[in-house]
DNA sequence: ACAAACTTTCAAATAAGATTGAAATTGTGT
DNA sequence: ACACAATTTCAATCTTATTTGAAAGTTTGT
């Protein structure tokens, strides 16, 4: 098999692979080529290679440039710009790391926010109620309660064992050991 | 606030972050809905809390079941099936894990054996070319090789890794120690 | 064996997300 | 100031994934 094909059923399956990732088709494929170039590209060549819009290149080289996956390159002399891909796999997973936490555990913390802020009180009952369905209630309310104080600590948790992680891998000595 | 509503926002909050972790936004907000339920809840309870008609519920629920979120409870006497959540965040943590290595990183590995497997060789070029795009030519071999290589093993770490964590968190030592 | 209660399936409808393509904008050299 | 190359924007369109709803299937008690 040749370099080019090889290349293409890789661009295909990272693209594939790329979607139970939470990152469209177009985007990883975009990605993959690049990864799989041994010189920058423009954003032309993306198009051609790919058969995708100028639109479409453009959306998602400017995603994957969020990301810190790519980097744009100017060749002095050269109006048209370039698009490279980062090629180590540890500062690519240091980069999805940082963007997925940023996207994913943020909210969640955020939100946490919101709902722990609400007092729970069973005063506001209009009805009267047995001995029993209050207890009841003041157990669900205390469940409740729990359920978000263990979903709020973990992701707390979670953030700083992100932290460590990310700051550990970045450490040469801790890199090479794990190399 | 009540506690219904601070449950409807935590479910409507779940369910947006769902979709950001691969999960749909049903199936999120049925796992959320069980997770703040203090008992089990059958089919037709989570049909009219959630408004989604009996196919989805089924569907979510099957899914739920099969990523071991949730089981089926069957009460004694009774013919309808009521359904729980796990409720422990490490153990979701762990269960959530299992199912992303099986579903993203399994695949990797496989691809990487299909694309590893071909011979990469300059011998099918059929036009005469110069020592220069010959060398050009081995050079990017070379390095679509190198890139291979450094995915698949990063790939194989990042699976031996995700085992000794979820091994790790599995024993009560670590746990408390974390806790 | 039947009816009632409940669950599952699946083709069609819908909704969510991604892509296109044409037009607008930006930047560069003359 | 103009022309040209490159880039960006965005409404319309297309694609894909999810949900629906009705029908078929299952299980249980009588």
């Amino acid at each position: 098999m040749k370099l080019d094909e090889a290349k293409e059923k890789f661009i295909q399956a990272w693209g594939v692979l790329g979607t139970s990732w939470g990152i469209s088709r177009t985007m990883a494929q975009v990605h993959a080529l690049l990864l799989v170039s041994s010189q920058p590209l423009s954003a032309q060549e993306i198009i051609d290679t790919l058969s995708i819009s100028q639109g479409s290149a453009n959306m998602n080289l400017r995603a994957l440039i969020d990301w810190q996956l790519i980097e744009k390159i100017v060749k002095i002399g050269e109006r048209k710009e370039y698009f490279s891909a980062e090629k180590d796999m540890w500062e690519i997973t240091r980069r999805v790391m940082r963007e997925r936490r940023k996207r994913e555990l943020e909210p969640i913390l955020k939100m946490l926010e919101d709902v722990k802020t609400i007092e729970l009180s069973e005063k506001d009952k209009k009805e009267i109620e047995t001995k029993e369905e209050i207890e009841q209630k003041n157990k669900e309310i205390k469940e409740f309660k729990e359920m978000m104080q263990q979903i709020d600590s973990f992701a707390n948790r979670a953030e700083k064992a992100l932290d460590v992680m990310i700051k550990a891998s970045e450490s040469k000595i801790v890199e090479r050991f794990l190399k």
